[in-house]
DNA sequence: CGCTGCCTTGACACGCCTCAACGAGCGTGG
DNA sequence: CCACGCTCGTTGAGGCGTGTCAAGGCAGCG
């Protein structure tokens, strides 16, 4: 009863994710838009905590996560792990896959999100028949890629409560653009050990620096809740610019 | 007399980079590959230490390097510098501009080198109207993507020794890719200072990380010349799976 | 009720940074 | 031709930022 009508809202909405964020940056033409909408029609829930692709897989469909959370990771011959992006709704998973034919790392959900798995030949006919959708999925990876680039001057740069500081901004900023803020906070579904395999840190460490955080006023983290008292302020503290997000601006 | 002829020379061993880089990986129409060279008519020399295009720009001309070494990179409010990717010959320098519309980073030669300039709308009409290069492009993208991501598993999780070992692989097999490499050495044109900036770590740090690698006789880098006495040897030191730089693959 | 994660705290070690000084190479100008 | 100044590589000393190890508290859950 309930539960088919809680799923059509949410992908109702959700078509939201992906379309807000691209019209958030470029202008969208309707049959665009609702060709975006009909690719995500068939979306379904997946529980936290499940692998969607794992590291060397071939196999075609590309996934868009639609609510929820979920991130890449790479596992080190040590066991240790890294996590090197956060998706939120409306980023694709794995147009990697469509393009390069395999795997390099893999895909986890964080919490029970609803994702769309589209199949590969619906990116292939995509790329062949629609240049400017091509545009808008080429523009999400090349936005993916700047980000990658700012956490890699993150990790390498900053020290570590002024890097913690950025990563918190930049989830806002991004989760702003997609509406998924409640007022000055947000859900983050991660512990505290997750949390330190995203910022390269131990988990120790990871709870101190949380500490001076929300010692000094500026962000405070618990019960899986982000809430930033203002951002003004923490984005001067953490030298937060968000250009490299592209989002509101034209093409 | 000669400039002429070296330059012409260059441009046609050149033309190799890049299609030689996609050949590794995919497969090419003739007319595909009739078409990039004819892309890569208009190169011209810059000389070292130049910026192509600055953070914040948003001119039209897409680069690609045909010979020679350029960075990218990053600068921060306190003056630290962090490179995030170095662009060896038939590497795109800002495929970005001709999608975002606007730099969120700088890029610079880093010696004398051959760089190809690429006026927007001939990217926007191959996207337009070839979906084979427009997705062979995107493959580009991706792959420098694939590189990010490993950069900050190595930048987060490894230690020095073996995070700068990983480098020196990375280079090797990319070199290696484009036919740029002489035995077991390859030239590689940056300070210590600039290696610095690349993996993350101080000067003084640096230099006695290399003295560690040579005195393990793994790697010597040296005179603007790494030697890598065994491959197989240093790639197990430093973790190193060439993996995710998607070469010699069928797509 | 006892398990099992997760958060928290303390103590200690060490990797890496910073500051500082010196030497080698090299182009420049006297 | 040599003196100078520059950049770069090298080395030493000292400090601090983080990692590691270990133990205890708390909540959720079978």
């Amino acid at each position: 009863l309930k539960g088919g009508a809680v799923i059509e809202m949410d992908v109702k909405q959700q078509g939201n994710a992906l379309i807000r964020k691209l019209q958030s940056a470029m202008r969208l033409a309707d049959e665009d838009v609702a060709r975006l909408t009909e690719l995500c029609r068939e979306a379904a829930f997946v529980e936290g905590g499940r692998d969607l692709i794992g590291e060397g897989d071939a196999t075609g469909n590309v996934h868009l996560v639609l609510e929820g959370l979920a991130c890449r990771y790479k596992i080190l011959p040590d066991g240790k792990r890294s996590i090197v992006a956060l998706l939120v709704p409306g980023d694709f998973c794995d147009l990697n896959i469509a393009i390069l034919g395999r795997m390099d790392h893999s895909i986890a959900t964080m919490e029970r999100s609803l994702i769309v798995r589209i199949p590969r030949h619906v990116i292939d006919n995509l790329i062949e028949e629609h240049p400017r959708l091509t545009r808008a999925l080429w523009w999400c990876s090349l936005v993916d890629e700047a980000t990658l680039r700012e956490w890699l001057v993150n990790l390498g740069r900053r020290p570590a409560a002024r890097r913690m500081a950025h990563f918190f901004c930049e989830l806002y900023k991004r989760l702003e653009a997609v509406g998924r803020l409640e007022g000055d906070t947000y859900h983050l579904p991660l512990s505290q050990g997750q949390l330190a395999d995203v910022v390269g840190m131990s988990g120790v460490h990871t709870n101190r620096t949380l500490q001076e955080l929300r010692r000094k006023g500026l962000v405070s983290f618990e019960r899986n809740t982000v809430s930033i008292p203002g951002f003004v302020r923490l984005a001067r503290f953490a030298e937060f610019d968000p250009g490299y997000l592209h989002l509101g601006e034209a093409s």
